[in-house]
DNA sequence: ATAGAATTTGACCATGCGGTCAGAATCGCC
DNA sequence: GGCGATTCTGACCGCATGGTCAAATTCTAT
């Protein structure tokens, strides 16, 4: 059973099926969307039965959090990694963004799973799973960034949090483009956005 | 029956009944989201049999089609209204952000219910039914308003296309944040969105 | 009053969903 | 080779979904 807390060491098949699932849970979210993915399809494209998908994880939530889990677990360790290269503050913010798109171009079916379940998956009253209310630690943790800049003078004077939201949003927007338009081209939109960030951040005159 | 071409004269229960099935349909994907907007939960909120939906709509399909159409209606009149007092590109660009998101103020859970089903729904073979392949109208008349402050000199040197995609991204997170975080405050978001476009439309040295 | 159209209901249908489970197959190990 | 644990299947369950429909009700106009 999956829920055994002292998890002694796990099977080769174990974690083989696991992250086999997780990946097709993955593909099957990104193409077909939220409401597409069911427990069948993502089977299917296991070439499995729906039964092995729920031996190895306890419900299909659990599936879809363990989703979330791994996407969110990978992308944070690159941006932590470049994040730890920069000492200046608006180099944080450039590395922040620069990572952040990078990986959403190298990894853009594991971003949009996460984007189908965090903005679809609902608990029973109907509020979202995932970020409960208000506060988005993602969107804090830049905001911070943001702060961290104007505090040591090195950036002017802006509204910290609308200006992190806005660029959260720019960001985010990315990864629904580079499926919907293939011939988008993120390279050049992460110059632009540098550019513009840039420009709001040094400014001197609020 | 729906479909006839020539719809003579809708009757007044008809007209009546269509439009509070449509307000009915666009609180509900506004609280409960996307899977959460059955025709037996909209019809419920309606206080009326889902029979009663059919009858006035083809399908399910029909109905948030209608959605979309209503509110897509009213939001282009409220923008193309405030467009037209505009003479300059620069006065066109802050009408057109500032129109958008008062409508996003005014109109939260009609926005929403759009962007879900814009975001949600999905033909057979999976792809979005809406915004099919590539292009994004809304994203082009932005996008054009853009260039056309180049072409007459008023604006810098910008990527136009990056940078539509840029602030309608900033623009569209808006409505998720006023949902999500109750003490978000539009105005001020509205404010530093604009002080931020004016810097990147007007920069000179590319 | 009454015929005919418009409106509404509630029972019904096929389908697909997430989830359960008994039993079969397979594996690892002594 | 055989035994216990692991892995896997496929039938099955209860439920919700979008949609249909005959019949009942309510309007409208003569």
């Amino acid at each position: 059973m999956r829920s055994e807390s002292p998890d002694k060491a796990p099977t080769f098949t174990e974690s083989a099926r696991r992250s086999q699932i997780i990946g097709c849970a993955i593909a099957t979210l990104s193409e077909v969307g939220y409401s597409g993915a069911s427990l069948a399809e993502i089977a299917r494209r296991a070439q499995v039965s729906k039964g092995v998908v729920l031996y190895y994880f306890d419900s299909k939530d659990d599936l879809l959090q363990q989703v979330v889990i791994d996407v969110y677990t990978r992308a944070g360790e690159a941006i932590e990694t470049r994040l730890a290269a920069a000492s200046t503050a608006g180099a944080k913010v450039t590395g922040y963004l620069e990572a952040n798109l990078q990986f959403v171009g190298t990894h853009t079916a594991d971003v949009r799973a996460v984007v189908e379940i965090v903005t679809n998956a609902r608990r029973p009253d109907g509020g979202l799973k995932f970020s409960p209310e208000g506060e988005d630690p993602v969107l804090a943790h830049f905001e911070q960034l943001l702060r961290d800049g104007q505090a040591s003078n090195e950036f002017g004077s802006f509204d910290a949090h609308n200006l992190a939201v806005m660029i959260r949003g720019a960001v985010d927007t990315a990864s629904g483009r580079l499926i919907a338009d293939p011939s988008f081209d993120l390279e050049s939109y992460t110059r632009e956005l540098m550019t513009v960030v840039e420009l709001a951040v040094h400014r001197r005159s609020p």
